[in-house]
DNA sequence: CCCAAATGTGAATGATCCTTCATATAATCG
DNA sequence: CGATTATATGAAGGATCATTCACATTTGGG
């Protein structure tokens, strides 16, 4: 993957009456709309304009070109994501590791449930996109979060909390994503779900003391 | 995502002479490059055809289309890696359970490892393409496989060997793509690997009789 | 009510790139 | 060796799109 020419990612121009608020917002809405109906394919400029109601010239005074549209997408999405896992683990302080891990297994197959194919075609975006740094600065503010939860856990064995903390967000990360990834039905993901943390007591019990 | 009109994937007429099988190994290996040093969006019809140092019009007589020369790659790809597990699923046939989603495990972290970048471009390269319906028929092929190694292991507890499967390999599969999706040292991978072994054992000790 | 600043418009530009086709070269075989 | 078939060429066509900019409209404060 060479670099490619660092495009700027940062809206060109932050609105200031109220007017421009409701044009923003109507593209962002535009582009959600548009990529779960046509994919990243179909999103083009024109395509986002035409379904905000507004022309493309209006989308390049509050985004410099069409990645930072995306870009902004994403940062939206995955900030408000950080927030919700940052609760749960706010919330889970000082309980159990079993408790917490399955408070973060919870929260994470919400996400996922409320929004299947918006997440899935964002996953998309941002490998299409090269948004690596987006998701690199999701992932770590993520991990503070639950590192900290794990580490204040009542019962954390003396195996050590940060390698516990990536072999838990690791495996739940990754089963969630690929759980919806697979076209299960409903009785199959939930019976996953649990299966999921039935796995992960199973496993603290063992390196608990 | 809208159905879109539907392309002609398969190869547009297959090589008679050496001299072309030589061609189209080029451009397979010019595709490869391409994907790896400039990323799909790099990936242009001239792009590969220079590097495999023939015309684009040859191109154009083996694949009827751009989209159909990374299909045949992915296609490629993931044959190769479904025989693979296969295999390890002949092999560990009336094996231990544990034993059997070790091997698993093995198996697709060493996939993983010989090629990270190109497993990783391939991924994307499938996304953007809406190649879903090569990957949900490599899942089900796969998917076979490894039923009837859990199925037939020498420990099966009354637990149905389906849920069984379900779980195994939702984890195991997004845990090790998750894995290597974040940047970690070998160090933490090789740990990662073993925590991920030790606890699909204490899960199947959990629920074995 | 008036004007400077904010916001909105969309045709035109220019670049990219997939795909085709008329033509050329090479292999095969009777 | 001549004819038929296989393979290769790459310039040109044509379509799509991101992006710009000169100009229009709206807003809010003075």
């Amino acid at each position: 993957m060479a670099p490619q020419p660092p495009k700027a990612l940062k809206p060109r121009k932050t609105p200031a009456q109220s007017r421009s608020r409701v044009t923003v917002d109507a593209i962002f809405e535009a582009t959600i709309q548009v990529l779960l109906s046509r994919g990243m394919a179909g999103l083009t400029t024109t395509s986002v304009a035409e379904r905000a109601g507004v022309s493309v010239g209006t989308m390049y005074q509050y985004f410099p070109n069409k990645q930072s549209l995306v870009h902004a997408l994403n940062d939206r999405f995955l900030t408000a994501l950080a927030e919700r896992v940052e609760g749960t683990c706010a919330r889970m302080r000082a309980q159990p590791l079993a408790e917490a891990a399955e408070a973060l297994i919870d929260t994470y197959w919400a996400v996922k449930t409320e929004r299947v194919e918006l997440t899935q075609a964002l996953y998309r975006s941002v490998a299409e996109l090269d948004n690596d740094a987006l998701m690199h600065a999701f992932a770590a503010r993520v991990d503070r979060a639950t590192t900290a939860m794990f580490r204040e856990a009542a019962d954390l064995p003396a195996h050590d909390a940060s390698r516990l903390n990536l072999l838990l967000t690791t495996v739940i990360y990754g089963a969630v994503r690929n759980a919806f990834e697979r076209g299960l039905d409903p009785e199959e993901i939930s019976g996953l779900k649990s299966d999921l943390k039935a796995m992960c007591r199973a496993h603290l019990a063992s390196v608990g003391r």
